[in-house]
DNA sequence: TTTAATTCGGACAAATTTATCCGAATTAAA
DNA sequence: TTTAATTCGGATAAATTTGTCCGAATTAAA
C-alpha cells in the first residue's frame, strides 16, 4: 500500500509529534530507535518531511525533529502519505492505464472508486494529533 | 496498489476470459497487443498465472491461452491478485510492522482494517465473468 | 574559541521489481 | 516427417526502491 519510506515517515511523524506534546525534541537516533528502522535511511525520509514543512528540523546539540504543537491538530495522515509517495494512491488507475475515468473506465474503476474514496477521507480526517495520543496513552505501538 | 505484474496479469486475464466467451484462444502476441504491456514480461507473468491454474496455456501453432468457459465465473478477482501479489494486500500492517493486530494495534489499526476489509470483500466478490462481459459490451477499456 | 552533537547532502551499494533475450520444448499443420 | 507457431524456462539487464557511508554545515555548550 505504502512505500517503506512512507511507512517509516508516517511512524517517525507520529513519534515526534508524542514527544513535542510532552515539550521534548527527537533525534534522528532516537526515532528510529524508537520506531525500529535504519537510520541513515529514515534521515532521508525526515529530510523529505522538513522540506515539505511538515517536520521542523534543527541542527547542532540538542537538535533534533519537532513538530509545532499548534500545528499537530491541524496535520493530517493524507499530508505525509502526499509528501512521500505522491498522489497516485488516489489517483491512479487499479489497473495502470494512464487514461481512466467515468467515461473511459477499466474494468475495476467503479468498484476502486468507492474504496479509494474511503481511503482519501480516512487519511485526510485522520489527524496526528489522535494518532500521537494513542501512542502516549500506550493503546498503540509503532515497533514489533 | 498493485505490482505491475499483477496489473497486467489481471487485464490480460480479463482479455482471455472474453475471449474464451467466445470460444477463442488469445496468444501472447494477441494479448499483449490488446492490453498495451511488454511482451516478456508479460508472458512471465501468465506462466504464473497457468501454474495457479487461473488460466490453461497451449503450445504449438493455434496454441494461446483460454480458461474453461465454465470455471470464469467462479473465478475472482482475489484470486488473481492472490496468485502474483499474495496477501500482503490483506494481511500486511498498514505502517509495516511485523506484529500489528486487535491486541497490539499500530497507531493506524483500527483506520485500516475497514478499508481493508472493504477491498477484500470487493476482490472476493467481484467476478472474472462480470468484468469480461464489461469488456465486450464496450462499457469498460483495457488499454489506453 | 574550541569541541562535540547534530542534521544535510551527495555519492555509492544492495535488493527488488520490471523488463528483455534466446534457445528448448511442444505441437498442429503442411 | 518436416516445418513453423507457439509457450516454457533460464540468464541477464535496466530501473526503481531501499539502504549505507561519509564529509560538510550548523550550532549549542564547554
Amino acid at each position: 500500500m505504502f512505500s517503506k519510506a512512507c511507512e517509516y515517515g508516517i511512524r517517525a511523524v507520529i513519534y515526534i509529534a508524542q514527544k513535542s506534546l510532552n515539550e521534548e525534541r527527537a533525534s534522528l537516533k532516537d526515532i528510529t530507535a524508537e520506531i525500529d528502522s535504519p537510520e541513515a535511511f529514515t534521515a532521508k525520509v525526515l529530510q523529505q518531511l522538513a522540506k515539505a514543512k511538515i517536520i521542523n528540523s534543527l541542527k547542532g546539540p540538542n537538535g533534533g525533529f519537532e513538530i509545532g504543537k499548534d500545528k499537530i491538530d491541524s496535520i493530517k495522515l493524507s499530508q505525509i502519505v502526499n509528501a512521500l509517495d505522491g498522489d497516485s494512491i488516489y489517483k491512479g488507475c487499479g489497473l495502470g492505464l494512464k487514461v481512466c475515468n467515468a467515461n473511459e473506465p477499466c474494468p475495476v474503476h467503479d468498484k476502486f472508486t468507492s474504496i479509494r474514496s474511503e481511503l482519501r477521507k480516512m487519511l485526510e480526517n485522520t489527524s496526528l494529533f489522535e494518532l500521537a495520543t494513542s501512542l502516549e496513552t500506550g493503546l498503540t505501538y509503532l515497533k514489533r
